[in-house]
DNA sequence: AATGCGGGCAACCGCGCTCTA
DNA sequence: GTAGAGCGCGGTTGCCCGCAT
């Protein structure tokens, strides 16, 4: 026997949403909040959405704040930066942009981002673009940091190409009312000098085919605000264990990007192959070398 | 002008997780 | 401990629009 609905699919409406259902469901929420409970929403807003239908809506197109239109090369490198860590989780990346829906970074990962990459990357890993052609012709161009530091072009990381964040993205999303709060999770502190990861054993969860994924549990990063408050020690490269543990890395992440590389060891091939592979092998490739390298940069 | 095609994106679907009774 | 309800997420679908033929 299969799952009971979570509504009346006979009588809901699907497609697209109508002006009038989108300021009903604005309208709705800005004076009663979401109560808790999307599936009784649509019914009180007068409205025949599915709950889910309208927790969508609201999410991606009508709650404040919600940032359209082109994204910036900053954001393509953090997108970029955190896809080649944790994958396709759209969640997790969309917490570190503020005002961009995991939906509007989906979509914009599978629509443009991905060929931009893919055009940019050589065509194997022995193809090494030289150090100019890169600074010209990458889709980061602007970032000053693009680059910094390029040495040595075998086994040049990803990580290191599209370089770290330059700017801080600290802001929580919705401090005024969590209730309106896009994610679970609050936003981590990307800084200059900061790449946050989350995913190990202790936020793994599994998929129905099989393939597990991590996944970044609120409790998880609260215990590692803990624990960086208690060993502040900025520079330092901080290694997921365990379920509530990390641990020190020997070696400190200094304004020298090439450090990422000696971490974060997924060449070009790799990422190619990220990129490429559909999405359900990509996640098997990925993961048991994403659990190895999940770590915090701090 | 009509048609076909492809890209972009909003919305849907299904499943795992969490919470609660 | 268990089952059901709701939530949140990632993957997928399908519509719309612009461009090419």
């Amino acid at each position: 026997m299969g799952r009971a609905p979570c509504c009346d699919k006979a009588n809901v409406k699907k497609g697209p949403w109508s002006p009038e259902e989108d300021s009903k469901l604005k309208e709705y929420i800005q004076n009663h909040g979401t109560g808790g409970n999307w599936i009784a929403l649509p019914q009180k807003a007068g409205l025949r959405r599915c709950g889910k239908s309208c927790r969508l809506r609201w999410l991606n197109y009508l709650r404040p704040n919600i940032k359209h239109g082109e994204f910036s090369d900053e954001e393509d490198r953090i997108i970029c930066t955190l896809y080649a860590n944790i994958g396709s989780r759209w969640s997790i990346i969309a917490a570190q942009l503020p005002g961009r829906t995991d939906n509007d970074i989906k979509n914009y990962w599978n629509t443009k981002l991905k060929k931009k990459l893919m055009n940019f990357l050589p065509q194997s890993h022995n193809t090494i673009l030289p150090y100019e052609t890169c600074s010209q012709n990458t889709p980061f161009s602007n970032s000053h940091s693009y680059y910094n530091n390029y040495q040595t072009p075998t086994n040049t990381s990803f990580v290191e190409q599209i370089s770290v964040p330059n700017s801080t993205i600290s802001e929580p999303f919705y401090q005024e009312d969590h209730s309106l709060q896009y994610s679970n999770y609050p936003s981590l502190p990307i800084t200059t000098e900061s790449l946050v990861m989350f995913g190990s054993e202790g936020s793994c969860c599994s998929s129905s085919d099989g393939i597990s994924s991590s996944l970044v549990k609120q409790d998880d990063i609260i215990k590692f605000q803990n624990f960086m408050q208690t060993n502040n020690n900025n520079n330092n490269i901080i290694n997921h264990v365990g379920f509530n543990q990390w641990e020190k890395v020997n070696f400190c992440f200094s304004q020298n990007q090439k450090q990422i590389s000696t971490t974060l060891d997924y060449d070009l091939e790799y990422i190619k192959q990220l990129i490429s592979s559909n999405s359900n092998n990509l996640m098997s490739v990925d993961e048991n070398k994403r659990e190895e390298k999940s770590m915090y940069y701090y």
